[in-house]
DNA sequence: TATGATTGTGGAATCGATTCCACATTAAGT
DNA sequence: ACTTAATGTGGAATCGATTCCACAATCATA
């Protein structure tokens, strides 16, 4: 491997004036400038990060923590964070906590001492913990999924987008519209959605089931036992006719039992989601459900990272984005 | 920032003595090193990684470059590399070529600037350049998906999976089978998977009608478009009465046309494809097809790629993984 | 008791960059 | 012509670790 040292000797000045032909920084004469540059091209001559990140305490490198590799989700907003990061010289460091909540600290402070110049995390939950280690850190440091207080977040807007699409079941005339969430520890996916849900129920003055309101993971066999739940445990006179989950692949297992078990949808039952990737289009019937546009999501979260690593001031954003609505044939 | 220095003071020692006992090297009196491990212990001190990458030349991390963040095929991967990885203290930088060959040349010396120990590589195709560029890397190197000459891989025997599912469709008594493929500079995908398809069809005499055979990207929308070129092209005599598409997704697509032209899958044309996330369980009907498990190919690229990392030996490991045929309600 | 092996410790060089500071040269302003 | 200012250049310190080498102390062996 070349070093700045031998570079400069081969261009007959001092490692001081190639450092500066290459940072564009200090006074180099047009002629100095020249020959060093000619002898960067020839020998294609990098200059050792290693050594770089230990002097000026940047490693153009950012964390990202998320959730679970592996799904389309964290897929595309990964996407879209690397899209802009990648742009600007940055590059990412990927850390998956595989949905073990405490692991999610432990890579906090994995990454700080790789001395990563700022952390993206997707986060799971607002755990006092982890928002104690997130202010410890003394790291540009931005959320998404999450409003956690203090940092900087990209989330969306749980409670409108649950809100709406109940609407939109309601509107369609279905009137015992039954629920699967998730643990409520989970703030946007768990609590926000809900909430969303049960404000559109209340607002038009429909009746809840206990029976109809149920919890699965985030997988889609969880989706399918928990319709099952739902169906088994209501006597066939107050079954409902309509479910929202607050995920598209718990929608997905839902469906699945639904079909099994011959209810016709959308005519005699109807199931909407949120969350759109490829999936939700092609099963049939190809389910309604809000997308979220997670490589905005990723996009944003890593343009706030980057604006608050080089205007350095200590601003915090929030941005809510909203989901779109895509109407299929599951309603 | 701590540094080794002020631990040092701290414990009364020689920063050589703290280097010691860290790593535990040398000869440390039990007295000394039960001082410096208090003193680590109290200040939670962590070295620099940076200080130590300069000065040793590993850095404990792996670069991976992937064609496309964001698809359960790239995530799976990732997710099998990094299981085996963080056991073992190493972490991945992540890049992505968006599919823009040209690109990995690129990153490649990216990664190489950055000091990484190894890399490991989603090929997409065995160009010559590539191969080049990979030798004169010289880092411990593994390829996942392609077998490039000279170097570790993990790929798929898909001559074989192309052929097997080929001829299961034949036992099912289809006699005109169609074909969707890619571009044959990805050897593994566009080749080999046409090759295996081919040797069936020719192992069973059957013939091959050149209107058949039709050309995709990796999405779904082309998978439609190219099915519905082959229905278009051939007069209504000549029709095929399957079709084995190189993808899944591709496969996806082309049912999606099959469906909305009215064509009963599988009682009237048969449709299978290879690999398979969860979409291909869900569509309707659930798609017959081969199944690549990701998450053992991104394992084994990562021991490999520890094997020469840490047994230092130029050692070339070559693995080729079958896949599992998946039966489902498609043929 | 002298000699050599074993054990324990620290000084100082090193990795490959950046950057402060001192000094030299040239151009501009009066 | 003579101070100022602007322009160029390199020496040397620095970042935070590891590691070679020299040296000291202790212990065993002939």
């Amino acid at each position: 491997m070349l070093t700045i040292k031998e570079i400069a000797e081969m261009a007959k000045v001092s490692r001081t004036t190639v450092s500066r032909v290459l940072n564009e920084s200090g006074y180099v004469s047009e002629e100095a400038r020249k020959r060093v540059l000619e002898v960067v091209e020839k020998t294609g001559y990098v200059p050792s990060q290693q050594a770089q990140s230990l002097r000026t305490k940047k490693t153009k490198v950012i964390g990202v923590v998320i959730p679970k590799l592996g799904t389309e989700t964290a897929g595309r907003i990964v996407y879209g964070i690397n899209d802009v990061l990648s742009e600007r010289g940055y590059q990412i460091l990927l850390t998956s906590t595989n949905l073990q909540t405490q692991k999610e600290i432990d890579y906090l402070r994995l990454l700080k001492s790789r001395q990563v110049d700022g952390i993206i995390l997707i986060a799971t939950n607002t755990n006092e913990e982890l928002i104690t280690e997130i202010k410890q850190l003394h790291l540009p440091f931005v959320a998404i999924g999450q409003d956690i207080p203090g940092v900087s977040s990209v989330t969306y807007d749980d409670f409108l987008a649950a809100k709406s699409i109940t609407q939109l079941l309601i509107q369609r005339g279905r009137k015992s519209i039954a629920f699967i969430g998730v643990d409520e520890a989970d703030q946007a996916v768990g609590l926000m959605r809900k909430q969303g849900y049960m404000d559109a129920i209340e607002e038009a003055n429909l009746t809840i089931c206990s029976e109809w309101m149920t919890k699965a993971n985030f997988d889609i066999p969880s989706g399918y036992k928990a319709m099952a739940k739902i169906m088994n445990q209501t006597s066939e006179s107050r079954r409902p006719d309509a479910v929202f989950c607050v995920t598209e692949r718990i929608a997905i297992g839902a469906m699945q039992f639904l079909k099994e078990h011959g209810y016709q949808i959308p005519s005699q039952f109807s199931i909407a989601g949120i969350g759109a990737s490829d999936i939700s289009k092609y099963v049939e019937p190809a389910l309604t459900t809000m997308d979220y546009e997670n490589e905005v999501a990723g996009k944003e979260a890593a343009k706030f990272l980057l604006d608050q690593l080089e205007k350095n001031e200590n601003i915090q954003k929030k941005v809510i984005l909203n989901g779109r609505l895509i109407e299929r044939n599951s309603i």
